[in-house]
DNA sequence: TAAACGATTTGTAATAATTACAAAAGGGGA
DNA sequence: TCCCCTTTTGTAATTATTACAAATCGTTTA
């Protein structure tokens, strides 16, 4: 499906711009923030506004066409994977990954818990990825030898 | 346990204000965001400064004294119950509620998964709170009559 | 084709949260 | 009391986000 077509299906009327936005969500699983948006496609759109970024958005997230992820103590990042999967926030590098969910019967659509009318489920992990563990070991590893050679 | 016995089962070398602020997290279920904790401490340390309340949390955050929460795109909120339970934030009063966390069994402590190394899990649903909800219908009702008033 | 209208985009300015940082204050031990 | 280290404080800077009005765009209509 076009991508234009995609957002009619969510019941936005497409723009160039709404459409490189879209675009960009769905060929990068990088769960960007605005300011990633904004930049990667100021070379193509030169008189793209960050405000467009942060309007469109959140069109997008009201016509449940992307989901806003709050994982990130510093900015908001957005993903266009709106199927149930949980994150993970490196500590690190600060990028974000997608990880399975703990599934649930519930997690489809909206439905009531303990009286609280639940719309979003967020799962959300911290911690060290794997390639950023492995720079830590290898920092390890060069302590140790500097206990040698000192 | 004394507040400032508390502290120092987690490292932390008690002061006024590091007992203030821990005694507003263990006493307030509310979640605060660092103005509340800073606005509420004012009347008795008059002194205080919005940093001091800013490097405190960071220090319990640091220590394993309290969790950090990032639910609210606005702010971050703060909770002294490191117990492992879920978070519901109403999207009409931004009120933090606690709810039971999905179970599962490697929440404890640190764990690998799928190669990431875990540090915290985050649980975080989205929605209306039963008190919102109820108001939500009353306008709903008034609208309902406004259609025979009019 | 041009005028008109509503929707979208843009740029700037304001707001709000957070961080950086250096000076001041506090709290023991010698 | 002096000294040293830690903590606190205040201010300024930075950053993310929002508000808002002007400009632009697209489409319809005369």
């Amino acid at each position: 499906m076009k991508t234009y077509e995609y957002l009619q299906s969510f019941g936005i009327k497409p723009s160039i711009q709404r459409i490189a936005i879209m675009d960009y969500l769905l060929t990068h699983k990088t769960h960007p923030s605005i300011e990633e948006i904004y930049s990667a496609l100021c070379d193509d759109i030169p008189t793209l506004s960050k405000t467009t970024v942060y309007n469109t958005l959140k069109l997008f997230v009201e016509n449940g066409a992307a989901q806003m992820l709050t994982i990130d103590e510093r900015n908001v990042n957005y993903d266009g994977d709106i199927t149930f999967h949980a994150h993970f926030l490196c500590k690190k590098c600060n990028q974000i990954f997608d990880l399975p969910a703990i599934q649930n019967e519930e997690h489809v659509g909206q439905f009531s818990l303990n009286g609280f009318s639940v719309q979003e489920i967020h799962q959300y992990y911290k911690g060290i990825c794997p390639s950023c563990a492995v720079s830590q070991n290898m920092g390890k590893v060069y302590e140790e030898r500097d206990l040698f050679t000192n």
